[in-house]
DNA sequence: TAGTGGTCTAGACCACTCC
DNA sequence: GAGTGGTCTAGACCACTAA
């Protein structure tokens, strides 16, 4: 019953019911990897027939927050962005190795945020925020040169990390110690040709053509979290969509 | 009753629906635009429940096959194809003109399929097939060079139309002169240069970097139409999506 | 074997569109 | 007012998983 008191009432109940499960997984009471409770269960806590709760499940399952498992239950779907961005590259020159690229943080500062991740932010232009310039690399090949901004704010625990100890995941190191989880991004893609300094970074001749792909992360309720810049060779960029 | 007569009893009645509605848009019997019979009826034709109804119409109007309005009734989607590729460019530099680009034939050939466009169409390679080359101009910009290949025994009514008979969509006319309607597609983008040719059509620098859209379009029942492979300047190329 | 989600039914009332 | 899809209920049985 309770489930729902927080939740506007002039929506449909499943759509309640929707926003409802998204506040308990924002605010972590059932956390990524967790089984929510069954639906029977979330019938009576919410006040409403099961095939509801099967209706708000489906929205969510559809949006990619819960995962079902006939027999076993339901899910909080744990994210992993951080692979993702490889559906747009081949790796190792179409070798079918599933392999995940290796990262190196090249730099970390607090600096001017710059207007355009700025406004993704939604801090003042020029505010100080922290850059981290990273390198991803598949294998020994440079993959990805990409340079990220984050509120400082919120990230201050990663100002005191060694820059050895980054890893090569940094969602799973925001949520670990920052306590931030990344659900969904939205990215935008375009062609760019390399400056002096990405060329040599990447091993390309300046001028190549690279692929620019710029990324808001955001978390379970959209409130965005990082802004990052990726430039990859062009030439080892490809991307498949269905469309209708 | 007889709606799921040639249905495959192993699977979910909704799934049954499900294709049972595809066929019934595949053959024509309910084209594009026109309302689908109501649910009611559905259900009474099918022998099943409304709410199983239900569900299969919301798998279809999920993949982009229906649309259903409140109050009016559920219609076949008319789709437009066409139109969607330009979500990729940027047309006028940054307008929000929404105009269609123009189109014009370059030149029609029947000519040995290429190996890609063969196994795509699923046709012998080097059989012949017929062959679009095609102009795309935003204004007077060119935008797009785009190479088509088609099965010539099922577009044979296209040999004989005038180049200037085209119009600025191709689509429409599949269906109108050769029954063939596309309903979902494939697309491969890359990155690549010009060539000498490609530059001059496209009034770009030889070696400048364009985009590259390879697409496989299918009907209802996907099976393969058409295979293209479009190229524009890859500067007026933006792509966005939302992963997770 | 107990508990989970997956499928299905047969109703009910509401909101919207069109005549 | 008649007909449409939208929401919701309260059950039923099945398929799968784990102990």
């Amino acid at each position: 019953m309770s489930l729902l008191a927080a939740a506007d009432p002039r929506l449909a109940r499943y759509q309640q019911l929707r926003d409802a499960i998204v506040s308990k997984v924002v605010e972590g009471t059932w956390a990524a990897g967790d089984a929510i409770p069954t639906e029977a269960e979330l019938a009576r806590d919410a006040g409403v027939a099961v095939g509801t709760v099967r209706k708000a499940v489906d929205l969510l399952v559809a949006e990619g927050v819960l995962d079902r498992v006939q027999g076993r239950g339901t899910f909080v779907r744990r994210p992993s962005l951080d692979r993702s961005l490889f559906r747009f590259f081949r790796l190792s020159d179409g070798d079918d190795v599933r392999s995940l690229p290796r990262a190196r943080i090249l730099g970390r500062a607090r600096a001017s945020c710059p207007p355009q991740a700025a406004a993704a932010l939604g801090l003042r232009p020029g505010k100080p925020a922290i850059r981290l310039d990273r390198l991803r690399l598949d294998g020994e090949r440079p993959l990805l040169v990409e340079e990220i901004w984050l509120p400082s704010d919120r990230f201050a625990p990663l100002e005191a990390l060694a820059l050895h100890e980054f890893g090569d995941l940094l969602y799973p190191l925001y949520e670990r110690l920052c306590g931030e989880v990344v659900a969904v991004a939205d990215e935008t893609l375009t062609v760019d040709v390399a400056d002096a300094g990405q060329a040599r970074t990447l091993g390309l001749e300046p001028g190549a053509p690279v692929v620019v792909i710029e990324r808001v992360a955001r978390g379970y309720d959209r409130h965005p979290i990082e802004w990052r810049r990726s430039r990859g060779p062009a030439d080892r960029f490809r991307y498949r969509v269905e469309i209708r």
